[in-house]
DNA sequence: CCGAGCCGGAAACCCAGTTCTCATCGGACG
DNA sequence: CGTCCGATGAGAACTGGGTTTCCGGCTCGG
């Protein structure tokens, strides 16, 4: 608890030797390589799900791609699903940030929940490819999303946090300024409104008919969830 | 083409002789029999689903369970995959008949509309037991659905057909009495209300913050997808 | 009664995930 | 600088599950 960072403080607690600083500074370095290392299996990992376009890529696959062999591999990760667990939490992670700087963008609660929205369900579809060379996956990894949330809901739902807390934060202001309904806690409209985006992509699946244009979609799927299906 | 049933025309047809009539009656008891060792598969498979509640059954339990052997299983469906799809088609067959009867019970469009929501949101919903004793799944079959509009986009289409059909139907009438918004083509209306609907428990999961009451749970989600998230 | 097709049983094959073994390498330590 | 130890690479071996195949017995129509 308290060595968290042994280098900061003297060695006065007899409890922190030398040893203990020799240590950690071996662990330090044995840290850089391991994180290079899981990194680089990541990418592969990223490059794969990108190219081959699904999660059914094989664990010999992301060894060979990342130079690395088997033995690593399971060493790093306990195994395949939780090497899968952890891309999805990278790109969670990922697209949280990016989706932040672009709802940044905007001045108006309003607004940007609706940015929030339009940009998230774009990334979600399929046909969406990466624009930043490394570290961005398809609509691919959807697929692994909702698996997740069925086999092991625990870690799905701490996976989605990064989402889940910027959203609830614009889901907040726009019911502060009256632009929401407030009838429905922010966390569940959250979760709602998420869940609703992400997957809006397999309607066109089911019912075989798509939206004029790709980028109509977008739109037309806020202005369904924010005005309803109903007429008034 | 014209020979679909040769038992009821009269043997006038030089190309249809006494031998096609036996053929023909033969292969009506091959039929049965063979529907019979199909049902024995299919129940199987329903029960595994229900009982162990997940999608990852394997080929082998269904074999033993259905008192039956691999040899035969492989005769009847192509593999794995095919016989999960069958499932799935029979599930959705079956989910399309019971909603079709309860929506009957309603008389004015809304109200019709009201109830498929509210029904379908509950036998997606997770813990919900079949209620008849065979060949009604639990929500476990949303997960291989959602695997099935993946990977194989056209075989989901066309498996959910029943649904949309009846949708569509409900939409078109709640169109026309001017209670559902007409700026989106009823079948691509159809396919979001289906989609929302069969994955909104998965929000629940994501946020980790459920309705009040299961029961309400439905009701909530009607209204926000009736009425929409904005304030007005 | 005969022959064709169907079926149970079981072995075998293949693939992918996982584990194990062993030789090697590189940094840490004395 | 030499030794030691943990990390690593290379790859064989094991495992479980899907898939295929073969054999022999059965039924059923003719």
């Amino acid at each position: 608890m308290a060595t968290n960072n042994p280098t900061a403080e003297p060695p006065v607690d007899p409890t922190i030797s030398r040893l203990d600083l020799a240590v950690a500074r071996s662990l330090d370095t044995a840290r850089a390589r391991a994180e290079t290392r899981v990194k680089r299996f990541l990418d592969a990992g990223f490059e794969l799900v990108n190219s081959h376009g699904g999660t059914d890529i094989t664990v010999q696959d992301v060894v060979d791609r990342s130079g690395q062999s088997l033995r690593s591999f399971y060493q790093y990760f306990a195994g395949k699903y939780e090497f899968l667990l952890a891309l999805f939490e990278e790109l969670v992670r990922f697209t949280a940030e990016q989706l932040q700087a672009q709802v940044g963008e905007e001045d108006q609660a309003a607004d940007r929940l609706h940015r929030f929205v339009v940009e998230y369900h774009r990334l979600c579809r399929p046909g969406t490819k990466p624009r930043t060379p490394r570290r961005v996956p398809t609509s691919a990894m959807a697929e692994f999303g909702q698996q997740l949330l069925t086999t092991h809901p625990k870690e799905a739902s701490k996976a989605f946090a990064p989402l889940m807390s910027l959203l609830v934060e614009l889901v907040d202001d726009a019911m502060a300024q009256g632009v929401l309904r407030t009838d429905v806690p922010s966390r569940r409209m959250a979760g709602v409104m998420l869940q609703s985006t992400m997957f809006n992509a397999f309607a066109t699946t089911i019912s075989g008919s798509a939206a004029k244009s790709a980028d109509d979609a977008s739109e037309e799927f806020w202005h369904l969830m924010f005005e309803g299906i109903g007429s008034f």
